[in-house]
DNA sequence: CGCAGAGTTGACCGGCTTCAATTAGAGTGG
DNA sequence: CCACTCTAATTGAAGCCGGTCAACTCTGCG
């Protein structure tokens, strides 16, 4: 660890000498002792789980400014989860004793710490939430609007999701069939509420999209 | 607040008065101000929020032991869920100023504080986790195992799962209508792996119940 | 005692998974 | 740079899981 004491938190990441990974690598799995921490500078790690089966299930993509893994590192219990890029990616690795003894002391990094936490279990939340729509459609525009605040750049009307997924990725975000996903993204285009540049999608409408959720949903009552 | 400089983060709350509410009272509403931190001393407190058609989709139960809003008080942010008790429920309220005065210079407690959101957030992953089954059955079992681990109390070979729960519940946390998970609940007590003393569902057979969430889930390669 | 909410049960049917058979596309190595 | 391979996506058809509706029972509580 470079002994220069860090101003603030992705200081201290930047510190620490780039890796860098290409698409597909594992840089975490189950049976790793999770002893280190790391910063994601550029790209995309993919955190997943799998079934007996063999089929994954998805459960959040980090990206630039996060860091990860964080319930492993502060609870000491060690899940089932295989951290994999899915993109080119450049990570920074601190050894986990190494922050400890900074934050023990530093208390501005400790709370510069909570509040990533804090951010990324928004986004845990928003992702339960929207995996308790009953509809698959539901679902997938659900996590469609999800991943335009999360990955979404702006150009004039339309929003840019800017993260490379596949349908298969999406199916396995959502819990819905890969070709099903297929189905909805299709109709969704016909209807001009979604697009696509270049290998990523494209929210051309996203009023109409939030309408069509509202609209989709499951009413019981009423 | 209280002058004397607490030991822990659990002294500090009760150093706050506590406050009694009876089942159904809600605590936090979408609307609120989210400038307090509470601190579950007995009960129990489900967090849950509202499609647009009426329906619950429940995130989580808090109890004894945790603390609550999290993401609203350190993303400067806030949801959309309602939080409200489901069971007689002892509090105890302290304002987030008074919170972030001590934590900016007690770094033990605010390593507490962190160590709390990272077992929260454990709890989220499972939840996330257990909504990507995509069959009925094994999103059931795999909640009736959750709350086993969350919930459960040991006695002898069985598990009693002591917290308050309507099949309503368990169908609004796995997005499952109520007539099927009575209908599972009942398959499942037909061959004994689980049954219930006075209101509260036991494990009867944890393996193999887990077994049978082997078993049920879908397997499309092989 | 009466009402409201929770749970039960049966029947229906439709949304989604599954299976299968191609086609398209992306990544790899000579 | 092209051929080869593997994965992703498309499309159609069939069948079933589970949602929905309805009618009824049960339970707890004021």
């Amino acid at each position: 660890m470079n002994s220069r004491k860090p101003k603030n938190l992705v200081d201290l990441f930047l510190q620490q000498k780039p890796r860098s990974y290409k698409k597909g690598q594992i840089i975490l799995r189950p049976d790793d002792n999770f002893t280190a921490i790391f910063y994601v500078e550029k790209g995309f790690v993919k955190v997943y789980s799998l079934t007996e089966a063999g089929d994954q299930k998805n459960h959040i993509i980090y990206k630039q400014g996060d860091i990860f893994p964080l319930v492993a590192i502060f609870t000491e219990t060690k899940g089932d989860v295989f951290f994999e890029t899915i993109d080119k990616t450049l990570l920074r690795k601190l050894e986990k004793d190494d922050l400890f003894n900074l934050i023990k002391t530093d208390n501005k990094i400790l709370l510069e710490v909570i509040k990533k936490i804090a951010a990324i279990m928004r986004i845990y939340v928003a992702r339960i939430d929207g995996l308790e729509y009953t509809k698959a459609n539901a679902r997938i525009i659900d996590h469609l609007l999800f991943l335009s605040e999360r990955f979404g750049r702006k150009q004039s009307k339309k929003i840019l999701i800017q993260v490379p997924l596949t349908h298969k990725d999406i199916a396995e975000s959502t819990a819905i069939s890969r070709e099903t996903v297929s189905r909805e993204i299709e109709e969704l285009q016909k209807r001009k509420l979604i697009g696509h540049r270049n290998k990523f999608i494209v929210i051309k409408d996203i009023k109409k999209l939030e309408k069509e959720l509202i609209y989709q949903q499951d009413s019981k009552k009423i």
